[in-house]
DNA sequence: TTGTAAGCGTTATCAA
DNA sequence: TTGATAACGCTTACAA
């Protein structure tokens, strides 16, 4: 059932059944009314989006790809909050969203990439795919993610771990661990070495051990490379393994520093299993401000950045056409019980 | 930059270059090398999906629609895994992901509708909305809702409720309260009165509260209708308004049969606050088996449902062409520390 | 292996 | 308000 035969079947012309569904303005309300209602009863809901987007040159879809798995990413309690403040964004422009991963390099994956409007990358997105997304010409922002050719959201992760970390390492606490992301490319947990240390690597991850590393110092507080874990995937899995190495490494942590919330939850969790009290044995910190950590025991002291809202902003910032514009958002540090 | 541009700026024509992309086996495979990696320098990565879609009349793409609001689902737990496990079959069938809400009714929307090559519907979905969706011929599998005319993929909600309520008023607890989730169509959390039990409204709520009831008869145990709590929306706010207005009903329930893991966690917590030991003064059980319930303190007694496996399952069936088949999967008790 | 051309369902323009 | 028509970019049958 097609634009044409409705035409026929109400003996109306073509030109009047696509105004009705995309002019209203050129026919009278009756007439709309009527080839509305008709049009359904016939099975025919509004213009098939192929051809009109062939047509227009616009579908009213928005890609958002992400850097991981689209799987992973719907299991991640930050990616599923960014998703969920661009999606109430886009639901709101009367636009449909379009889920892609970067890891995905298939023909068909190209293909796709045609069909929307407009992009929201999410995550470390490969060169390559940004400047090929961004070569299309259509409107991008990307999160989480830096590049000075387009807009994007950001937030400041070396000042909030650096906030954080100055906070856990105040009073005479001096051994301390950190639970990192992924630090290198590598695909399993392990610890770094000197070299790893000093490496450059351009994740949010590097950001986060920069402002560590910087309170630290300030501390007067040295945190040796093997005191460092290489976290690739934020999954409670490759954490326990890593908080469990951390957490029976001698001399003990008195503070551990996570690079996420989950992390950090594992390490709660790991350290209840190991006898150790929080924090009066050991001080723990997250950093996303996920909604478990709220309610962990003892609820997580940590970086809270508001993913819902960035989200949000993105997406607005991709509604609005915005032109290269570069957005750093405040993070917060929320003090509760695992760090006194 | 079109195929045709391509084929003048490479100095073929536009079959060989429809053919590199679409048929390898209709040219030598230098020659699609060749057309390939040119064409990827000269910015052009593939067909374009509308007009590709509109000459073949199929897209790769999926269209996946969500009962609530794509937000809302993307925040609950039991969604988020069924959604990995249809992004994680989609993905390797090379289909992409759209995302609807049958919430949303613009005329966008259902032009949205138009593009997909099949539906996965997860949720109670309007009668009205999955007509609609069936009537446009293309596959379609739904998920947590029954339906003759369709492929369909549920668990038994009943027998799972069931088990976990016999398991729960083994002994000699009678006092019982039940925190449900949508029973009645209302948008506050409130109590039923015997009318509401009466009443038939089609959610897998209901199956639920079936199977409690039937357990709770077997056992000689009456559960009054005032003690029985319905939650329009399965979130910790809705979640913990119930469980402090059960836990502190007189006389106090010593067992809470939860509806879904997210309910029994807060329950747990709102307990806890109230200064009530899980199990020994409460005993409370959940249902769906979210990772989260694994790590509560105590860790939750619920019923198992494999969210994932059963989105990968019914995107297989998708991607099969399952025709008007009806799966039911099995669930399974778990039993941990807030029942003993 | 190549070239040609019809047609997929729409929108927009133009003249009536 | 209508009817006719070109164009959007592609796929594929067919002939070369």
């Amino acid at each position: 059932m097609n634009l044409k035969q409705v035409a026929n079947a109400l003996g109306v012309s073509t030109a009047t059944i696509s105004n009705a569904f995309n002019r209203p303005d050129q026919l009278s309300a009756k007439l709309r009314e009527r080839i509305l209602r008709d049009a359904a009863e016939l099975g025919y809901h509004g213009p098939n989006l192929a051809a009109r987007t062939l047509r227009r040159g616009e579908s009213d879809v928005i890609g958002v790809m992400l850097s991981d798995s689209l799987s992973y990413s719907l299991s991640d309690p930050v990616a599923s909050q960014l998703l969920q403040g661009v999606a109430d964004v886009l639901v709101e422009n009367n636009k449909h969203m379009l889920l892609l991963s970067s890891l995905v390099d298939t023909s068909e994956q190209l293909g796709a990439e045609s069909l929307p409007d407009g992009f929201l990358l999410y995550g470390t997105i490969p060169q390559k795919i940004l400047q090929r997304v961004m070569r299309n010409g259509k409107p991008v922002v990307i999160v989480d993610f830096e590049s000075a050719e387009t807009t994007s959201v950001n937030i400041d992760n070396e000042h909030g771990a650096y906030e954080i970390a100055k906070l856990a390492l105040k009073g005479d606490k001096t051994e301390t661990a950190i639970l990192g992301l992924k630090l290198i490319d590598f695909n399993r947990v392990c610890r770094l070495t000197q070299a790893d240390v000093d490496m450059e690597y351009q994740e949010i991850s590097r950001s986060r051990l920069a402002g560590f590393m910087q309170a630290a110092n300030e501390r007067g507080v040295n945190i040796a490379a093997d005191a460092i874990w290489h976290i690739p995937i934020n999954n409670r899995h490759n954490a326990e393994i890593a908080a469990r190495e951390a957490l029976t490494k001698m001399p003990r942590p008195e503070v551990l520093l996570c690079m996420s919330d989950v992390i950090a939850l594992s390490a709660i969790r790991v350290a209840r299993d190991l006898g150790l009290r929080v924090p009066e044995d050991v001080a723990i910190t997250g950093f996303d401000g996920i909604p478990e950590a709220e309610h962990s025991q003892p609820p997580l002291t940590t970086v809270c950045q508001q993913s819902i809202e960035k989200g949000k902003l993105a997406a607005q910032l991709l509604m609005e056409g915005a032109v290269n514009k570069q957005v750093v958002l405040e993070t917060r540090i929320v003090q509760r019980g695992s760090l006194r």
